[in-house]
DNA sequence: ACCGCTCATTAACCTAGGTTAACGCTGACC
DNA sequence: GGTCAGCGTTAACCTAGGTTAATGAGCGGT
């Protein structure tokens, strides 16, 4: 049975009908580390469910850093909200930050499907409340916590993404620079040696 | 007629049945500048609507900081979306940044009308999708952005609301602390009067 | 085996913002 | 009218992180 399915049947709460019209409106597309899925700025009205591996979103600036907005391994959705809407555009790029296959899904067709059974509406609403959830959780992280905080939190709510991407995008989601990042766990890993000295 | 009846309808595309029912239901409540509409860590199922002035949403960190998630002004629905599940517990604190007067929603009562309407349900799914692109734009702005940059875009973006809240919060919003915004408004002055003599 | 690439680390220097403290202003309350 | 508390500002000092650059390790391509 498909993984996706039953992540948005726990969502809804029910058996979620037309599933055949998903089915043959997926399309799988697997990617090499670095390889991106979507740019940001254009129409793509695309959702996302990763099957295996890492996906990246990212946020480029004007002078050329790369900001790491969220990660989403295997069993998670994701879209940019914002190239959702008709005449939107994606507000990030999504980028393989490792090997990683992924399923897409055009919104259109969700959206028909919210508006033809309430089950399917329940788990699209479900699934953005979770969304919100999610991001009312990273905006408290980038309000409240430190960097060094954040790169702790980061790795030990999120072990199986940690192990599996490069140190630069571990820095561009706690949001400091490389040079930063291994300062920083230089000087978690010398406090962890006089921890041990203390004893 | 009721201005929150207004925006819901518009979120659902559609005129909302038993509206009646919310009508009894709805609260009315009335606060001075600093009073406390919920505290963080409490189950707190509750949807508000501001009707006039603001609402800060705030987190306050152990070392007694206190971080301003966002402001809502008259026209705006919000609720902590980790309060509003069963067994969840709102996630900041909600305080009046001036005096001001919302109504509130038990949460249960949408989540009905959701599975009775479908109109209804649109319209929940829709006012989340919304939350969830204003909490992008948010988590962008604190990623991308410097804090001065921040400060910039929140006086230009939101003129209404900083005018009539404290530089404190505000600092608040734009994650540093009211010394550091007293430097990077005075910095800002310094620019724009050297500005006006290069002419 | 060699080249060239990207990544992680370290050092040196610099800057923005945190911290503490002092000062003046305003507005609420006796 | 006097007192007091909170706010915004400024100054002095400190620290975390940005910037630049050099170094070395790992690795795919030839």
């Amino acid at each position: 049975m498909s993984a996706a399915k039953e992540i948005l049947e726990r969502l809804a709460g029910d058996s979620l009908p037309d599933w055949h019209l998903v089915e043959s409106a997926l399309r799988r597309k697997t990617l090499a580390s670095g390889e991106c899925l979507f740019l940001v700025g254009v129409a793509h009205p695309v959702v996302y469910f990763v099957k295996s591996g890492v996906i990246k979103m990212v946020y480029e600036t004007y002078d050329g850093d790369a900001w790491v907005k969220a990660f989403a391994a295997e069993g998670r959705f994701f879209a940019s909200i914002a190239g959702l809407s008709p005449g939107g555009v994606t507000s990030f790029s999504a980028v393989a930050a490792c090997s990683a296959s992924v399923e897409s899904l055009p919104y259109h067709l969700l959206d028909q499907l919210g508006d033809k059974h309430p089950q399917w509406q329940r788990a699209l609403r479900k699934g953005f409340e979770l969304y919100g959830f999610r991001k009312e959780a990273r905006e408290r992280d980038l309000l409240t916590l430190s960097a060094e905080e954040r790169y702790q939190r980061f790795i030990e709510e999120y072990p199986h993404i940690a192990e599996r991407v490069t140190d630069r995008d571990i820095a561009g989601y706690v949001r400091v620079t490389p040079v930063a990042l291994s300062r920083i766990k230089a000087r978690i890993k010398l406090r962890q040696m006089d921890d041990r000295l203390d004893i």
